[in-house]
DNA sequence: CTTCTTCATCGTTGTTTACCGATACGGTAC
DNA sequence: GTACCGTATCGGTAAACAACGATGAAGAAG
């Protein structure tokens, strides 16, 4: 029984738009592999999906949806950071996860092009 | 040196167009994140690339095009095919690989869900 | 100050991966 | 039949991964 505060944060807006980096040809395919190693784990897919519905970004309730321990979800999240694909900003205490638009998107256009 | 046939060989047209699957709700993570895995590794994408180029589909030549042993290049491409996104097809002594387009498909809806 | 909360990091364990060389297998050719 | 070619599979090794509990660090609250 624990109360918590709702994360009432949201995400910094975003700071640039320009991402449609350089090419897609051989340093591609191991961004390409990269990213989807990222990704290429149930529970991270979870945590995306999460991010994502609560379109703000949450913090260690991301915990309390899962059946891991602390520690563990703390792991694959600095997995989904060191890819990019999340951000995790620190309010005092807690840290505010979010996806980063950029670097899905990227994702997106580098899927896209198989 | 080593004369090699060309793989003249097309991939079988394709059994059916029917794979827009149930959902996208949990079952979904965990193929996302499956066919993910697949990928997630730089040789992989490689050799998706590949057969990609070649809109026909390769045999063994793959390993002439990597710098990796023959066993190994075989590996990959049983993740690939375990994985749904390749299948190989048996001619005489030679398998002919090609790219699966509805996991291929599917694996672009699913990546665009997020 | 001390205490509590939230999260990251450390150390361990067991499982999986990536790579290789060697070997086995299924066809074709002889 | 034997010999050869193209692949798959086996056995082994080193590295990476996933999970956990325990510890540690930074803030808020008392």
């Amino acid at each position: 029984m624990k109360k918590r505060r709702v994360a009432v944060l949201s995400c910094p807006p975003e700071d640039a738009a320009a991402d449609l980096r350089p090419i897609e040809g051989s340093g591609a395919d191991d961004e390409l592999a990269a990213l989807c190693k990222a990704v290429g784990h149930p529970v991270r897919v979870q945590i995306l999906r999460l991010l994502a519905r609560k379109n703000a970004c949450i913090c260690g309730d991301i915990v309390d949806e899962l059946p891991l321990a602390q520690s563990t979800v703390s792991q694959h999240l600095k997995v989904l950071k060191e890819s990019g694909l999340v951000r995790g900003d620190v309010d005092g205490p807690r840290v505010c996860y979010c996806i980063e638009p950029r670097t899905l998107r990227r994702f997106k256009a580098l899927v896209g092009g198989l």
